[in-house]
DNA sequence: AATAGGTACCGTGTTTTCACGGTTTTTTGG
DNA sequence: CCAAAAAACCGTGAAAACACGGTACCTATT
């Protein structure tokens, strides 16, 4: 089986990375790009002037509105658009939040040209790509599932109040000044804090600001 | 004047991007990609095996050599090859220190494709390519050079050690743990961190790794 | 031999961060 | 409407981080 006239649009804040993208998929028989989108937002408007694609490829760090927030709204309102995420980073968190957001696969930014050949056509044919990497990933999840208190049960409850507290965090204030910023008390913030540690199983505020770039909370 | 037969070869950890780069470089007039590295010293080795490239595209952030220590050895040893830095972050640091390299100009990877390609002309025609990002961030280092202890003098006189512990220094060690690590003492520590915070004008730990993110100190 | 610069080291004191074990208030669901 | 989450808040103490102002030693230059 042969694929055909696959319609591919991609969100990649990167011009340089997503033009090369577009030039190779443009370059491979059966798939055409029909837009180019500098961010989630950017993505959903072209979505209505240009047209729906049958596959997304989207990069979860993007500015205004990341990848997670892209796939979800996808998945809401065009639930045949097939999702493959393409990240710069490996991380368990960033794999199961993207795909419970509705991706379909997820790859790397470094993978090679062939295998990301393979990764387009299996979305569109078996519906997925679960690479040995998501596998691994998802396989060590579900060991740790029956821990204690672990990550995995929690992970993607991260609120909004929470999310602009990581934002925060990962700047040189202190939290007293974060507290006054967010109109909380210092207590507040410390229960944020310490509720984070252990949901991330980190325990600095250093720890805290390393997940939140591999996640795509900050763009640094 | 139209340039032609301009061999090109890239550096970058980013297969994606990095292939994507060499499909649109290649589809412009007069311009050849001969090799694609992983890394500096990837690229180093191909240099010796494949030929000697007219212009190198160097990332800034690549594991095991980085895009700094590359280009610092290829002005050392083939002063020829015209190079274009590539990178993620627009910081005056990340730029002073790769011009300081030897770069002959510092484009970013969201870049037009259209100012891409001028970028190249340039390089290859004029000898350098100073965009308006770069020069603003020089006219502002310039404008700050006589206040008093302005980081841009010691910018760039980051040690091996201050280096390494500025890497430590982006895990979730403490400083008491940093200096067993290092056979130094605390006191030694904390004068690195003193002394750091007075060069690159911060304030606190999560400054410093925000620092080190943006300049390809660690890569996370 | 004096000077300067870099590296390693140190003491003291303050502020911030982190850990622990709570209470009150607001939302939410049966 | 009432119980159970959850969100916000709090006190205390210990540990870590940060600020400041130093000393000792080594090397290179003049």
């Amino acid at each position: 089986m042969q694929v055909s006239n696959i319609r591919v649009a991609i969100a990649d804040d990167h011009k340089l990375l997503r033009n090369g993208l577009a030039t190779h998929i443009r370059s491979l028989d059966g798939y055409s790009v029909i837009f180019e989108a500098d961010h989630g937002k950017d993505f959903v408007e072209k979505l209505l002037s240009v047209g729906i694609p049958d596959l997304a490829l989207l990069d979860i760090n993007m500015p205004v509105m990341d990848g997670y927030e892209t796939s979800m709204y996808l998945k809401n309102n065009y639930p045949d658009i097939k999702i493959l995420a393409l990240s710069m980073y490996d991380n368990e968190e960033a794999i199961i939040r993207m795909l419970k957001s509705g991706a379909k696969g997820y790859i790397l930014k470094d993978i090679e040209p062939v295998e990301f050949k393979i990764a387009l056509d299996s979305v569109i044919m078996k519906g997925f790509f679960y690479s040995e990497l998501v596998t691994n990933k998802l396989v060590h999840a579900i060991n740790t599932l029956d821990e204690p208190d672990h990550k995995v049960r929690n992970l993607l409850a991260l609120n909004d109040r929470e999310i602009e507290f990581i934002k925060l965090a990962c700047t040189e204030m202190t939290y007293k000044e974060i507290a006054d910023k967010m109109f909380l008390s210092v207590r507040t913030i410390d229960g944020y804090r310490d509720d984070l540690f252990e949901k991330l199983n980190i325990k600095t505020r250093v720890g805290l600001v390393l997940y939140a770039i591999k996640n795509g909370i900050v763009t640094i």
